[in-house]
DNA sequence: CAGCATCCATCATGATACTG
DNA sequence: CAGTATCATGATGGATGCTG
């Protein structure tokens, strides 16, 4: 049984994807693709979301290894935030993803008009 | 504004990643990428999902244009479902990401053992 | 066979308040 | 500034039973 780059999909992969791939991840990644950021940059730049969720999406992200987080231990601490190579081969990705989301979109949007008429 | 390749990464797009890239939903298209699965089918291949699950990714897809649902109408009723063009479009995006998994897990383990022995 | 309806546990999320 | 802690709640997921 040879899959020429057929995948696995195993719940390894599975539970890999699912903790960098959820909705405030992405938009974290988004984010620090471009430059670091401070924990309240990111508050701003993502203007919905909760310390809370922030914290946790920061938490997962760190832990796999696809962002740093740098502490200055200076009068009030800052925190940075910075995005790994890791993370950068990810986003790379999640770049591609968008972009079939842009395209696909129009179709999607026809087919969904098609469901919820008929349905 | 012409962004070569650079995302947006509007709600719209966020939504549509939500509804297709879901836990069960990979492994449905993934089990439909090879041939067209009849409903219990899918139930074998995708060993834990319970049904209500299964109709709900079903639908989701269905709806997003992803997959077919195709009824025979002989005496039980059989339905099938297979992957649209859209969703094979979508499925080597998938398999590209599994791919990045089966190449970074190993970075990534190394990235949570220091995370959860340092924490 | 291919679901739908219901109940229930769990979890993620949000709001709020407090701290080094 | 960068969080942690707590409580409330709404969405999800599973188990079970029923139907054309």
């Amino acid at each position: 049984m040879q899959e020429t780059g057929s995948p696995k999909l195993t719940e390894q992969h599975r539970e890999l994807l699912d903790q960098v791939l959820d909705k405030w991840s992405l938009q974290v990644l988004d984010a620090l693709c471009e430059r670091p950021l401070r924990f309240n940059d990111l508050r701003r730049v993502i203007p919905v979301v909760t310390q809370k969720s922030l914290t946790a999406a920061l938490r997962r992200l760190e832990r796999n290894g696809m962002v740093e987080r740098i502490v200055t231990s200076t009068r009030p601490v800052a925190v940075e935030y910075r995005i790994t190579q890791l993370g950068r081969s990810l986003q790379e990705l999640i770049d591609a993803l968008l972009h079939w989301t842009t395209v696909t979109l129009p179709a999607v949007e026809r087919a969904r008009a098609r469901f919820d008429d008929h349905a």
